[in-house]
DNA sequence: TGTGTAGGCCAACAAGTGTTGACGCGCTCG
DNA sequence: CGAGCGCGTCAACACTTGTTGGCCTACACA
């Protein structure tokens, strides 16, 4: 069976020789993505990734070893949070929701594994997953009592996620026209509480 | 073509005529509700619904015309909000917070609605339809400027519809393992905000 | 009691799915 | 120059999906 690898950067082991079909590959995770963005997992078919990369469904199997592998290959997420330490403790707010609507807005893997998310056991797992090892090491960083830091990272995630939810996925046409300083104006402060606030 | 509707109180013209079917007809509904709660729209098979309800498939089809408008029946929402004007003004948030968690957890139609909005068209503009014909209205009700209205009601869809994801869809084990009264204690305040405070 | 009709099941359909294996071309290296 | 292998295509598989039409049964009403 061939590698299922691409050419993201935290590769590890062998420096990775240059393939000829590195293009190809490259197309089909390109595809994938916005096949994966767009139509959620079930929809987004073999054969449909298949065409937008012009080439043959079977060279997707062949690479990726099935469906499953194709996903986990397409949208590995790495949020690049930014160091919380290396700011005043009461800009946490501010800067994780600017951070977010910046990753939101360029990158259609996040899309793409929210909607997965919602309907693939798989897909919540990987999100489950995003949160213990990116999201909560942020949190222990400025939250006062680091025993709270799961539940004050999860309300954070709760706020997040429902923006991207209804900005990116559902399209809530006021949440949509909410200009982004807005958003960031009204955000902050939640986020800044829900991390560093006393317990209510 | 058979009628479509089902026993759910908002009909209307005739007074429903008693059919010896009545009780399949509630099954195959029951059964749809479940599966597209726990595996979204495309999953949810006609076929798995039918064997749930102890029916064959074919009488689905007969019932509900196919399978969008067996979903059109068996999910229909109303949210039952309460009125605002009734109470405080400063208890908006609360009495919001505390209304929404009783009815995600009594009521699995809400669970399978956002599955099928974060991965199906026709679902997500359901939800709109819904934010718009119930959230909207009671938002109007607090809202100091009623033009601030859309944007309030939105900014407090993000933070509910985002605590109806990690917890009752994605499963976040940090938010599903937060008591219900820490959920309200810290978003009763957020919604509060948005929804009364000034402009930021 | 006879009959029409609603309720229900069975079998089949066309289309689309993930997946597999055989086959051919062309580059690369001996 | 020739052999090998990586790259890519074609055709087919087994299966599932939504959907359809025919047939049988049993109830309700004449």
């Amino acid at each position: 069976m061939p590698r299922t690898d691409d050419s993201t950067p935290h590769d590890s082991t062998p420096p990775a020789p240059p393939r000829r079909s590195d293009a190809t590959r490259a197309a089909i995770l390109d595809a994938a993505r916005e096949r994966f963005a767009t139509d959620g997992y079930e929809r987004a078919t073999i054969r449909a990734i298949a065409r937008d990369a012009r080439i043959d469904p079977s060279m997707v199997m062949r690479y990726y070893g099935n469906k499953e592998g194709l996903f986990a290959a397409a949208v590995t997420v790495d949020l690049e949070l930014p160091d919380l330490t290396a700011l005043p403790r009461e800009e946490a707010g501010r800067a994780l929701v600017t951070h977010f609507l910046d990753m939101w807005e360029e990158n259609d893997v996040l899309t793409a594994l929210l909607r997965v998310g919602a309907t693939n056991r798989a897909g919540a797992e990987r999100m489950q997953g995003i949160f213990r090892d990116q999201v909560l090491p942020v949190a222990r960083q400025v939250c006062p009592d680091p025993e709270q830091a799961p539940a004050r990272a999860a309300l954070a995630a709760t706020q997040l996620l429902g923006l991207a939810l209804t900005r990116y996925v559902l399209r809530f046409p006021p949440t949509v026209a909410l200009p982004r300083g807005e958003v960031v104006a009204w955000l902050a402060p939640t986020l800044q509480r829900y991390l560093t606030a006393p317990s209510p």
